[in-house]
DNA sequence: TTATTTAATGCAACTTAGTTGCAATTATAA
DNA sequence: TTATAATTGCAACTAAGTTGCATTAAATAA
């Protein structure tokens, strides 16, 4: 079970996500919001955004959970995100990925990290 | 700079590193050898080992470290890795990806994580 | 509108992966 | 064997993420 009341820290992570690209970190969402909220509210209303598929996750190479604004996406497929090793900002790469099978092993979800050296900093 | 020395921690750390599949986690691996060696000393060894390419690393779904062994692969491409949500382990694919461009992104390396039941666990 | 219910929040304390500084130890080359 | 610098152990630390519990505040019923 996700959100179930329309809260003020709702709105705000909410507000957070509307680009479609731009991930954030938890890092970086408790602190832009350190003055509005406490940092357990932030991740429990994370998860519950995350639990209703209006964001996901991942975690970049620093082992770091980032969250994104989902798109409305085959569940099949997924797409990629990108860390960037100089500006430690990630992005959603808008590439569609199809999640491979693998003997007899149930793949339910797939993710898929580039890292490297984003446009900006190069 | 990798290994310079061989020392004890090298050895015992390279002697669970036999299978090319099975991945472990820092946290196994620092319990495994725990009357062995301090933990310290295992995450140092870890780190020169992989300078070196004897082993590889990624980050599970929990952000756990984890590790395997190297096999002598392209460096343009990449397995994924399966983790396994019912027993935690993790095992390397011996699939090959193509490591995709993207833009004007200088992409270095690639990371795939399937997430799942495992055969054993199925 | 007011009362009731229970989801959501704040806070403090906690857990755990991973790091750091430094003194002691030990592998290797001379 | 000796000198050196890499490696190790230890203790203390950092930081991400969690938990329990009392308090607050949405949503619904009265």
């Amino acid at each position: 079970m996700g959100v179930v009341r329309n809260t003020k820290a709702i709105e705000e992570l909410t507000s957070l996500f509307l680009d479609d690209e731009k991930a954030l970190s938890v890092v970086e969402i408790v602190n832009i919001l350190s003055s509005k909220m406490n940092k357990t509210t932030v991740y429990r209303a994370l998860k519950r955004l995350e639990d209703d598929e209006v964001i996901h996750s991942f975690m970049d190479r620093d082992g770091l959970k980032c969250y994104a604004k989902n798109r409305n996406s085959n569940k099949k497929e997924v797409h990629p995100h990108f860390h960037c090793k100089s500006c430690g900002t990630s992005i959603c790469v808008p590439f569609e990925f199809e999640i491979p099978k693998y003997q007899n092993h149930k793949i339910e979800s797939a993710q898929i990290l580039l890292y490297g050296e984003c446009n900006k900093c190069l």
